[in-house]
DNA sequence: CGAAAATTTGACATGACTCAACTGGAGTGG
DNA sequence: CCACTCCAGTTGAGTCATGTCAAATTTTCG
């Protein structure tokens, strides 16, 4: 069961008992997600927190001339969602969509908050999940203010090898910042 | 007392009961902290989360050239702290400093995973805090990849009119990811 | 007041984008 | 299995965005 994924996971940060997977167990639903579906859509409310259990997803927002900029790329055993959106019910400004056939676990905002107010577990499990999260994006700020395209690029290389194996370079080009073009170059200049 | 701001911080997210206040005054420590001075430099580990009462730090880091790129700006009612080093006892890359005459009310990790144990409220209110600053972050990362450095400028100062008004441009620059030369040169553009 | 920092400006260099054309797979349907 | 399309990737030429360096000027703060 896909759930087991899950419960596996949070024993990663705190130990679990028996009412909290209890709970868990009853608060998330399974879907399968194919290729170039999307779990949300600009303008409507995210209405879940979606945790991988297998396949990828890209999280992006689409600019005024209609280019499609990569927020993030996720994958097994973490989460995606609008955290704006879904808490504040507000339409989103993304786009979150299947790039490969997929499974995930969801859970709406009322059993998300049902679960914080009574298994307190889960109010530190995603404060350090957030924060951990966090630190990764601050870390994404601090490469895209202080380098250049290349070193960013050979930055993912080595911070996630099997999304670069994974995923097609127009995707990488548009989560680093730059044109495919201008990062099709780049490649050809590592090589030498 | 400035432990009443923080008190005051709090409530905006959930209510605080004696035994949270009480908890709240014994573990933070009051600190004034004068114009340049550090609370933190690389390669220490972060000892504090730091609450800011009043005045202006910036955080960031120094590249391979010397070259300083800021992080972020934290002024009256927001954290700072390096997250990685404080939790993780690693020694930080980041520099945290005061651009103004600063008073900040800081707590040590011990002191906080003590609050978290005890208080539960705690879990909840840093986890609320976190996910805020990390849509903040999303938000950036978004308007780096995607926009133009004019634009992130004109973003800043409708976003963050208080720091256009307090801070140099110098510092600016580098938040925005350009030389102060070339924001020199935006402004221009813009007057016209 | 005086030193140090911030800002502006000019000339030039480089990073990165645009547009258009071409190449080479990876499906898809016959 | 072939012909076809479609999309990712590459390449070239020209352009625009942004950086570098140096110098002059203005502002800030001790």
């Amino acid at each position: 069961m896909s759930i087991d994924y899950l419960i596996a996971y949070f024993k990663q940060f705190f130990p679990l008992n028996e009412a909290d997977i209890t709970a868990l167990s009853t608060s998330f639903t399974a879907r399968n997600i194919k290729r170039r579906q999307f779990i949300l859509q600009q303008d409507d409310v995210c209405k879940y927190y979606s945790f991988v259990i297998s396949g990828c997803f890209k999280t992006y927002g689409v600019d005024l001339k209609g280019a499609e900029h990569n927020l993030q790329f996720t994958i097994a055993n973490d989460w995606v969602t609008d955290l704006t959106s879904f808490y504040d019910e507000k339409p989103s400004k993304l786009y979150i969509e299947a790039i490969e056939p997929s499974v995930i676990l969801q859970i709406k905002k009322a059993d998300l908050l049902h679960l914080f107010i009574h298994y307190p577990t889960f109010d530190r499990n995603f404060r350090i999940i957030t924060e951990r999260k966090y630190i990764a994006l601050q870390e994404r700020i601090l490469s895209n203010i202080s380098t250049t395209a290349q070193d960013r690029y050979l930055g993912f290389l080595s911070q996630y090898p099997e999304l670069a194996r994974r995923l097609p370079n127009t995707q990488i080009a548009s989560y680093l910042g730059i044109t495919p073009e201008f990062l099709s170059r780049i490649r050809k200049q590592i090589i030498k």
